[in-house]
DNA sequence: CAGTGGTCTAGACCACTGG
DNA sequence: CAGTGGTCTAGACCACTGC
């Protein structure tokens, strides 16, 4: 009989206690945070599989059906993804397609592939010690070492003055200037060699480098006006309003670990949002 | 045995057959549609309870499990809402607390209470024939009737430049101006006397008084700069950068109901998303 | 073909609500 | 207390994948 497997009877409230507040959850979700658990521990990678719902089942010691339900929400909250005759996986952010995880920006016009055909060009790199705001959000001490990246991105396709000539290879027009802050002790090797090289989504790097996996975010959107270096950045005039986009990224246990404040320059683009 | 009760193994894929395309779908899915149909049909009210699972399992023919699945889908898509102990309920989108339905804008500070202290001001509420951009993406014939509306959102509290004195009674600062078309076939007895009378949610007169709820909606998003009248209207200088929000709000069976065109003043607010 | 997830059932028991 | 939704189980069968 296999041992380290933590028993899920010693967690469920035993029934006839009346003792007071052990605030009683059901089997599935204790299920649920052994399985975010193993995925913390990094016992299964992204893009493997998980095991089988049986053998689940058999591990913890309950019916299948309470391991699906557990796998289930799992899934809703994309942190597993279930293919029906192959099995269950944990989910890799920045597969094929999704080229760019959280980022809502799309063309007003040719809405076909959302974020595809943005340029990425490195303005910067560098590391330093957290300033206060960016320490309080990333839950840092001040002063605590903080990496920080500055980016833009560029539309490949031809601006919305729609002249006769040159459908493609046109100037490329940046659309996003970004500015991303990470928790150095968990960015230990990250340098600006290492982002030109590398091909694909920085969120692929930070899930294949570092092993930090982004679950969830939350944004703030402002309108700003653009001014100083942010505008000759962005190639606008002082003044041409802005999308400002402030996201803070967080990973399992909801712990934030990437500050971005983005500018988005939405002449030809829009974020989109579906509302429930 | 109760007749009128349309007949699921009907339109269950009869076992056997071999004919091509009947695209199967599970008995759930057909038990979540059918309910759908009630609810659009009216069966049953936004706040009332629906029939309890048990019921609907010995309507439908189908065990408590596969009722109890339909509605899961149906509770997180926001149609019905489940409490135990009492049942299950037709979601009444604007209840108590959700003065705005679709409202994503939040004050900088005191975050308490989301979209709450908000005065509304009637701007404008006519008929009119829907121009054709409108007309296109509410899905109506060119010279349809539309209803246009127009009003502002003002913050009751004392704007960002904390001066000392008046925390409170402080001239309220106008922050969104709405812009509202709706397809006038659906909202015939609209009139500005029943808007400034109504007290409550907007969404919320629109399902007491002409049954239309609002399901899910589209937002699009972009940085513009005030001008003219709307300029004055939320009483800032042209040039100042606003959040232009387009929203397309459906209701049942992915129908276009409402055009709602918002600018933001997000100098003491912003638009705040969560992304998954 | 075996193994996976997906659906459906039937029944037991628990937790919550209200009279 | 009866009635509701919430959890858990056990087993059957189906649909998809890959060998």
């Amino acid at each position: 009989m296999p041992a380290a497997t933590p028993d899920v009877s010693a967690t469920h409230a035993a029934p006839g206690s009346t003792e007071a507040a052990p605030a009683f959850s059901p089997l599935y979700q204790q299920i649920k945070s052994l399985i975010v658990s193993s995925l913390q521990a990094g016992e299964w990678q992204p893009g493997q599989a998980i095991p089988s719902e049986m053998e689940l089942a058999a591990r913890y010691k309950v019916s299948q059906g309470t391991v699906r339900k557990a796998i289930d929400e799992m899934a809703t909250d994309n942190l597993l993804v279930r293919r029906q005759g192959k099995g269950t996986f944990v989910a890799t952010h920045a597969e094929a397609g999704t080229q760019y995880r959280f980022l809502r920006l799309a063309p007003d016009v040719n809405p076909v592939g959302a974020g595809a055909g943005l340029q990425r060009r490195l303005l910067d790199c560098r590391r330093m010690r957290a300033p206060a705001e960016v320490a309080r959000l990333l839950a840092l001490k001040v002063g605590e070492p903080a990496v920080q990246v500055r980016r833009l991105l560029l539309a490949a396709a031809a601006p919305a003055t729609g002249s006769s000539e040159s459908a493609a290879g046109a100037e490329p027009a940046p659309v996003v200037l970004d500015d991303i802050w990470l928790p150095g002790a968990l960015f230990k090797g990250l340098t600006a060699e290492r982002l030109v090289a590398w091909r694909g989504a920085m969120y692929r790097l930070f899930e294949a480098e570092f092993s930090v996996r982004m679950i969830r975010a939350e944004e703030k959107l402002r309108a700003v006006a653009a001014a100083g270096e942010d505008a000759s950045l962005l190639a606008v005039a002082p003044g041409t309003p802005l999308l400002s986009v402030e996201r803070l990224s967080f990973t399992y246990g909801d712990r934030p670990v990437e500050l971005r404040r983005g500018l988005y320059h939405t002449q030809a683009h829009h974020y989109r949002n579906e509302l429930n």
